[in-house]
RNA sequence: GUGGAUGUAGCUUAGUUGGUUAAAGCGCCAGUUUGUGGCACUGGAGACCGUGGGUUCGAGUCCCAUCUUCCACCCCA
């Protein structure tokens, strides 16, 4: 296949028995959002390539290599956003919002763009939902994120999930911390990977990610944040932790989870899934309390998270959950000849105007396809229209489930379509027909 | 960026040691007595066998390159 009819890599279509899946999951996450408050914002999907160095961290790989990044004609340099975050902050920053009541509150959905190498959950055009609570330092804050993050996965159907939790302190006690982890892995350096020998003046915190059983086995017995934390912090995480068990929120406290952003402090927190293969971060969040200050705006705590849908998707797929399905048509009708299509166009008119689903041959077919394409589609009821049913101004209704058939006046078909299809009146259908006849 | 696997009709696959018009199931379209779907039967359309080179009298089958997809590392949602 050329280039003109390939997706580019690493992306992907939802193709329409797929789109209905997709508005259920977004509708679900922005409406369990209005819950607590959140409203929905709308920022470009590409910002100035600063944004993202200040926001997301210039030694990030994110920023490092994955960015699409690019001079657009009047010189500027433009960078697909990697994330939300970052363009969320930037808007809300120069739109004065901070300057409203807070804690301001946001959530929004979109493409995220990462040249990246595709794999199983791994996508270069990928879509996250997320929120951001702005202007709230107290514990109950966090919790209550990472509640409302719960009854998302929960209400598009993820319970089997679970959620870690960590603190990686503020800029003040991590700095004592690094030393500390510096100190021990500088000690075990012979044995350390490639990899995490280059983590080590990056970021140490990173060697406790790391997969190599060596790494893991070191990093085992390595210093823990949790010990590090000043008291302010540690009494934050207690408290965020007392809120989760009051609020009924199971987690698991693993020291070893380190956001890969920048911009983190103090609470981390994933929701890992062991369904969908090696990307198994389904959502991450955390708080940033250094974050809108470090962008221009004034100091004010903040805090969020952001899901990958495709991998909601994913995981959905793989442990056999189903979504509710589309809305089949309510009516086919089915017509013959040139009088009787006219009559349907009418009626379709009619019927949609009101509010039903109905479709009818557009294809010149003849009626046996007719009834055969009402079927493929689903639809509940289908309406033979010719000649006869036009001269005698009635038809016959049928319902494709059972096969049951019954007359309707087809001056008044809406509002007999209408009694039957609502409140599932299939069992005042019968006195529907006797009034009929 | 590193490593492993894959690539035949819309989908799932078969194609033997390279040999005449590349198969099947599902799906699609149309028929099976006149105007009623789901079942069954019959027929039809649909593939330059990922792409580009090469070896050969001859390649879907062998070689090289390239791309895609998949899986893992890295990283993250």
């Amino acid at each position: 296949m050329s280039e003109i009819n390939r997706a580019v890599k690493g992306t992907n279509d939802v193709l329409p028995d797929e789109s209905s899946n997709w508005q259920f999951v977004e509708r679900q996450m922005l409406s369990t959002a209005a819950l607590y408050g959140f409203k929905e914002i709308r920022v470009p999907v590409f910002e100035h390539t600063e944004v993202f160095l200040r926001s997301v961290g210039d030694t990030t790989d994110v920023v490092q290599k994955e960015m699409y990044t690019f001079d657009d004609k009047g010189g500027r340099s433009i960078t697909l956003r990697p994330e939300l975050t970052a363009g969320v902050i930037r808007s809300v920053i120069e739109n004065g919002l901070v300057n409203g009541a807070l804690p301001l509150k946001v959530c929004y959905v979109g493409g995220c763009y990462r040249y990246e190498k595709p794999q199983a959950g791994r996508l270069r055009e990928f879509h996250q939902f997320g929120v951001e609570c702005v202007g709230a330092a107290e514990p109950n804050a966090d919790a209550e994120v990472i509640a409302l993050a719960r009854q998302v996965l929960n209400s598009i159907g993820i319970d089997k999930i679970s959620l870690e939790i960590n603190s990686i302190g503020c800029p003040e006690c991590r700095k004592e911390y690094h030393k500390a982890l510096k100190e021990y892995f500088s000690a075990n350096k012979d044995k350390l990977c490639g990899t995490c020998l280059d983590r080590l003046e990056r970021n140490p915190m990173r060697i406790l990610d790391c997969k190599s059983p060596v790494c893991s086995e070191i990093a085992g017995n390595a210093p823990v944040v949790l010990d590090y934390l000043c008291d302010e912090c540690k009494k934050h995480f207690e408290q965020v932790k007392s809120y989760l068990t009051a609020m009924n929120i199971e987690y698991t406290v693993n020291p070893h989870i380190v956001r890969g952003l920048d911009y983190y402090t103090r609470t981390v927190f994933e929701f890992v899934s062991g369904d969908i293969g090696a990307q198994s971060t389904v959502c991450g969040g955390g708080r940033y309390d250094g974050l809108v200050a470090q962008m221009g705006g004034p100091s004010v705590p903040s805090l969020g998270f952001a899901m990958g849908i495709e991998r909601l998707m994913l995981v959905l797929k793989n442990q056999g959950k189903e979504l509710p399905s589309a809305d089949k048509p309510d009516l086919y009708i089915a017509a013959l000849g040139e009088k009787a299509q006219l009559k349907t166009a009418e009626l379709c008119a009619a019927l949609r105007a009101d509010g039903f689903k109905v479709e009818t041959d557009i294809c010149g077919r003849g009626l046996k396809a007719q009834m055969k394409y009402a079927n493929k589609i689903g639809a509940k009821y289908s309406l033979v229209l010719g000649d006869t049913e036009i001269g005698e101004n009635s038809a016959s209704l049928k319902n494709m489930a059972d096969g049951e058939a019954f007359t309707v006046k087809l001056d008044i078909l809406s509002d007999e379509l209408f009694k039957i299809i609502n409140e599932q009146a299939l069992n005042s259908l019968e006195d529907l027909i006797s009034n009929n006849l």
